[in-house]
RNA sequence: GCCCCCAUCGUCUAGUGGACUAGGACGCGGCCCUUUCAAGGCCACGACCGGGGUUCGAAUCCCCGUGGGGGCACCA
């Protein structure tokens, strides 16, 4: 297998979202299947819609998903730098390149006689395009205007006739016209590259050898096969992934879905998921598997993955988002964890509720609230009472169903006596006297356990009871059981 | 408007001309287990967008519709 390059090249405009991890994610797979690398590439060019901060976003939660990359802004790397705006050296080199051999001209058109043309042209229903005036001058004249000082862009030379034929690894070949093609501006006034300049000139010199990016380029593709071929360099694979469409399957994802979506407490933002208690390995396996035909056995580690990812296998159609999956990978990744490891990780949910953990009873937990957790913040429902001093069941929870809070009160201290009659409370001696008291009292074990339970933990659902009161020990229990008594008496 | 892409259960997908009575997963419904809630086990429901071709044979190939998505910037 040739090693494969790949990147993820995102620009620093706003949050990393699952659309772009998910690129991330593929071309990383990919790199690590090959034995290849993996590279982050910042592709700032665009000065006004940089983003504080989005750097930084996008590298935590890379690294935070677990997709380390072999070559990076921070990291750097042999074919560094890896930030556009530390290049322009480089992009400004190649556009003169490009106009010397003919392939691209220098345009000084402003943006106000651009803007004019383009609506003349809507008005007359034609397709907005550049209209070529700057392509027919004359290499005198341009150089002139140049060294008159007059600000202009370089524009790609589109060939007018014949059309461009693009191969796309999952879509076959793309044929385009080429007269529906335009002169883009490669190089901007403030001496900058687009997109279709920088990127092309940066996979060719970062030696990437598969572009894995998102379907929105599709439009531009034609475009970047004729900057690759105009250099004379051979094409890397390109790999079109498919877009995600908003959980209705109607359309591409927008702000009111993502608002949408934290109220339900999920999210679109990779910054986010960590504190609404998802685990990168849950929410790894649920985006690798939109837009990877996977037959079966779709639990998978990254590892895993990378031992059956293969780039042909990915899917080129739309995505709808799906969330009640993500809860269903990352409940299952939270049970495939060992005791240590989610200890661990469900340790800073109880510390940030102002809860005092101890390792030892964590610990013990463990077992018992683990199949119940879907997200890791689901450890307060289940396992907060375990650190608390005191809990405050409500008085009608500690009534039975079917009997009244007398008879609740009664079945309470009848249960103190027998508890309070042992020498601790663990679940092998606790069970068989209160299970003997169910059968002879004629009452049947839900309203018995369920007051204990309530009583206990101060909550109606609970992890299993007689777990759960070992853990608690035995003078916190009994102390309970006497508080729920006093509760019951008051009614 | 023009160009490009996509199309299998509600959702993610398997399927590359005969092994398809179209498989798996999520969700949904039921049952079992059970002290609550889960987890687990079993069962059920559920799809090839439509129309034309090609072929002995089409979910699979071609064409046309339809639907959805993307693009048409000195943004990426």
């Amino acid at each position: 297998m040739i090693p494969a390059r790949t990147r993820f090249a995102p620009s620093p405009t706003g949050h990393l979202h699952l659309g772009g991890a998910r690129t991330a994610l593929y071309a990383y797979l990919l790199a690590r299947k090959t034995g290849g690398q993996f590279i982050l590439r910042i592709e700032d060019t665009d000065m006004k819609r940089t983003a504080p901060g989005a750097e930084q976003e996008i590298i935590d939660g890379l690294r935070w998903l677990g997709l380390n990359y072999d070559e990076g802004p921070d990291i750097g790397g042999k074919f560094g730098p890896y930030r556009q705006t530390e290049r322009r050296e480089i992009y400004a080199h190649h556009a003169r390149l490009l106009v010397d051999s003919g392939h691209a001209y220098p345009c000084f058109c402003t943006t106000e006689r651009l803007d004019k043309v383009r609506q003349d042209q809507m008005k007359r229903k034609e397709n907005p395009h550049y209209d070529g005036t700057c392509r027919i001058l004359s290499h005198d004249e341009a150089a002139k205007r140049i060294a008159a000082g007059e600000s202009y862009t370089i524009r790609f030379k589109m060939p007018h006739d014949g059309a461009t034929v693009a191969h796309d690894h999952l879509r076959g070949d793309i044929v385009t016209e080429n007269k529906q093609l335009n002169d883009q501006v490669i190089l901007k006034t403030d001496g900058l590259p687009t997109y279709h300049l920088a990127a092309m000139v940066d996979d060719h010199e970062m030696q990437i050898t598969h572009v894995v990016r998102g379907s929105e380029w599709l439009g531009t593709f034609p475009l970047h096969v004729n900057i690759v071929r105009a250099f004379g360099w051979e094409e890397p694979t390109w790999v079109h992934l498919s877009v995600f469409l908003k959980p209705s399957g109607k359309g591409k994802l927008s702000k009111r879905d993502s608002a949408d979506a934290i109220k339900d407490d999920h999210s679109f933002y990779i910054k986010d998921l960590d504190g609404l208690g998802f685990i990168p390995e849950g929410v790894i396996n649920w985006m690798a598997l939109m837009g990877w035909g996977v037959a079966e056995d779709d639990v998978m580690t990254t590892d895993q993955m990378v031992d059956r990812f293969s780039v042909d296998s990915l899917t080129p159609s739309p995505a709808a988002i799906n969330f009640q999956r993500l809860d269903h990978f990352n409940a299952t990744h939270i049970r495939l964890l060992t005791t240590e490891d989610l200890a661990a990780r469900l340790k800073p949910y109880f510390t940030r509720q102002a809860l005092e953990v101890d390792n030892d009873t964590l610990l013990k937990i463990i077992p018992l609230i683990r199949e119940r957790l879907t997200t890791l913040d689901d450890c307060l429902a289940f396992g907060s009472f375990f650190f608390m001093e005191d809990v405050n069941p409500a008085a009608e929870d500690l009534i039975a169903k079917g009997l009244d809070a007398k008879q609740s009160a009664e079945i309470a201290k009848k249960s103190y006596e027998i508890l309070s009659g042992l020498s601790g409370i663990d679940h092998a001696t606790a069970e068989p006297p209160m299970r003997a008291y169910v059968e002879e009292s004629g009452l049947n074990a839900n309203q018995v356990f369920g007051i204990l339970r309530v009583a206990t933990t101060g909550q109606k659902v609970s992890p299993p009871l007689f777990e759960s009161m070992e853990v608690i020990g035995r003078e916190k229990c009994l102390q309970r059981i006497k508080n729920a008594v006093a509760i019951l008496e008051k009614m």
